[in-house]
DNA sequence: CCCCGACTGGACTGGACGGTCCAGTCCACT
DNA sequence: AGTGGACTGGACCGTCCAGTCCAGTCGGGG
């Protein structure tokens, strides 16, 4: 039960090899992602997995649908490893620290840019996976940082108004103007150092507004 | 002043009527905007601006062109109202405020949420243009509110290390989960209420980080 | 042994779209 | 009146593409 919720079509009734059903998949997420939604063709797909058009339109329907589960089993993938994060122990700066590493390789990661690029330019179409994409990552984040913040406010380890806000807040200066730049390709890649000169700056701001 | 406005007609070596140009730059750009670079049709365009294809291509020689045209005429218009803040005086509070609503406004306004996602989504074809739209929005904001900074620091006002750092991250607050939330069409509009709430708790925040 | 379901490969349809071409209109300037 | 530049409207070409159709292959279960 990870982030597949509200629409995920159970459909126990799988039809076919699902190992071509993951190749599909999988070549779909990479033309799709590189060229986008209108310019990744349905034969492009079919020829990438190994697979004739045939079967493509055997395991999803139509286009919509083959990029639509695409999506979702990529959203699905890329937040599973921080399904168990957050139930730190310690200092909270060290805890803050530690959070931040983590979101900042998820944020840079190019197949999440890839992923929110193109759920971006094509949030008109699909509304409603763009909300799911919404509700399974940056509002999951901030949540599980909220009720970390909360729990370090009731034990006397920060001061904090506004859990929720305070968490948008953090991820916000993380998610700053690297991501700004990495997203749109402009200047170099952001560097180890600058990552961490990110983090520090974040960590020892919202420490500043929230320490003890 | 950006471009050629209210300069008379110094030179411009435009081939046609300028009206004419103009009505096909913004029907391009509600159709680029609306429905994506591939999914906007030239006929349509030139439909929308009541004018004949044949017009279209002959003020601009193609779509990429087009394209191009519009998206830095759209940013120099964005921009453009936004050339003579940051030569503010007073405390540095009110500054901050003053700032940080003036940058929301621009952020959150719906034609350049909608450029942004356009051009986020065609960066890989047009990574020039991309380039030239993080240098002339969040490159110029961060420069320009880094040059106040250090202005305010040498006088005593605030306590700023890296300057250009202290400005990007006190943009990244604003451009936040309201920004992510508007991009992505997830959940209701930002409410003017929202808008005060987060920019009361960046500025709230950056200052307990850099207050004197 | 034969059937069935999954799969292949390629032909095909119908429509959209970028871009070109052309015949003719309108108008300003000479 | 005549010339030339800008524009119109529509035909047109080549290409691309989602989706369908079909004839044939393959492997496993009755």
């Amino acid at each position: 039960m990870t982030a597949s919720e509200e629409m995920g079509a159970p459909d126990a009734r799988e039809k076919g090899d699902p190992t071509k059903r993951a190749a599909i998949l999988e070549a779909a997420m990479r033309l799709f992602f590189h060229k986008g939604y209108r310019a990744a063709g349905m034969e492009a797909i079919a020829r990438e997995a190994g697979v004739s058009k045939q079967t493509v339109y055997a395991h999803f329907g139509s286009k919509e649908s083959l990029f639509e589960a695409m999506i979702r089993a990529k959203v699905d993938s890329l937040l599973a490893p921080a399904e168990n994060v957050m139930a730190a122990e310690g200092e909270p700066e060290a805890v803050l620290r530690a959070i931040a590493e983590r979101f900042m390789e998820m944020v840079l990661d190019g197949e999440g840019m890839a992923l929110f690029r193109v759920i971006l330019a094509e949030s008109r179409r699909f509304p409603d996976l763009a909300e799911a994409v919404y509700r399974s990552g940056p509002q999951r984040a901030a949540d599980g940082l909220a009720a970390y913040l909360a729990d370090a406010d009731g034990k006397g380890l920060l001061r904090i108004g506004d859990a929720g806000e305070a968490a948008r807040l953090f991820f916000a200066m993380l998610r700053g103007d690297l991501y700004m730049r990495a997203l749109l390709g402009a200047g170099p890649d952001p560097s180890a150092a600058e990552v961490v000169r990110t983090v520090n700056s974040a960590v020892d701001t919202f420490l500043a507004a929230h320490g003890r």
